[in-house]
DNA sequence: TCCGGAAGTTGGTACATGACCAAAATATAT
DNA sequence: ATATATTTTGGTCATGTACCAACTTCCGGA
């Protein structure tokens, strides 16, 4: 951060950046920096309106508790998520919105997938296998082609400001 | 295999496999049982009209030469190549049957990225990322779906007999 | 209010993948 | 035949994702 270009900006364009758009900007990753299981789990939180529990978790993945309580810690150490100990998990902001390209990538995925002949769960599965891989570029890219599709195979697509960029 | 259950296979029926069909169907994998690293590998040695060295592989994926030399040993293991110690590495049939697999599946997914706006090395560079989770039965129904088109941006897409099953 | 069972956490282990380094072994080229 | 180049071996390490056992904390009922 020491040495940021800041002459990049001229000072007269500065405040044509709301903060909004700079808060997403800076929060905008490509989209890779997430292990599978971690995408799973914030997807999850997010279709279900989040506050779970570990258990709640657990059970769904069919894992152990102790797993999701380490990798749950590892989402709160990002800053994705909210927990303290013995308590509900939930997302942050940044969390959600992070959880809502998550969900829109896999949605996009699975759509493009049924286009070439796989039904509709089975498009949603091979998505899951293979989305966490896909960037964040390439979702946008796919997203405008399609006219920004409202409608998914396993949920609708939302599109976030910043999306057909 | 103790309880294989023979049965199935009705003995008037068992002759109509012809012992290629056979080992092909043997050895056909779901196409998700190699790890990214190696589907690279198998993938450039099929493409460079393999019997390289351990060192030109490492150059090539700036890697350490042990680690190539590990990576070689497994694939080894599993009939893919034949490598004797100090040795040249080349693709067993099974390898090179299983590596026309993984190009025709790189380059059907690069082909059809593009056909969402990608260029051609974005989309190259794109698949090679999550190609390795992406099965055999997803790409045949996309190659299918295309008409079994020949010709990929990274090179020409060869389809063996079954992709089209 | 206290207590016991349920829920969650911690610490340890395990396995796969894939990387590195240093040292030993082997091959090759002069 | 020896020096140099290549490869292998044996360690270590990091990441991701699991498990189990033991411990801690929470909560609801008596």
């Amino acid at each position: 951060m020491a040495d940021l270009p800041y002459e990049l900006v001229e000072p007269q364009n500065f405040f044509s950046f709301c903060a909004h758009c700079i808060l997403q900007m800076m929060m905008q990753s490509d989209g890779l920096d997430l292990s599978p299981r971690k995408v799973e789990y914030l997807k999850y939180l997010r279709e279900t309106g989040d506050c779970r529990k570990i258990g709640e978790l657990a059970v769904h993945f069919s894992v152990d508790p102790s797993t999701v309580s380490k990798v749950v810690q590892e989402l709160a150490s990002a800053g994705l998520i909210t927990h303290r100990p013995y308590g509900r998990v939930m997302l942050t902001r940044e969390g959600t919105l992070h959880a809502e390209f998550l969900l829109r990538r896999h949605r996009i995925l699975a759509l493009i997938l049924t286009h070439y002949g796989l039904k509709g769960e089975e498009a949603c599965q091979e998505a899951s296998r293979f989305e966490s891989y896909v960037s964040r570029g390439a979702v946008n890219k796919i997203c405008r082609s399609l006219g920004h599709p409202t409608k998914g195979i396993c949920g609708s697509i939302s599109h976030e400001p910043g999306c057909e960029l």
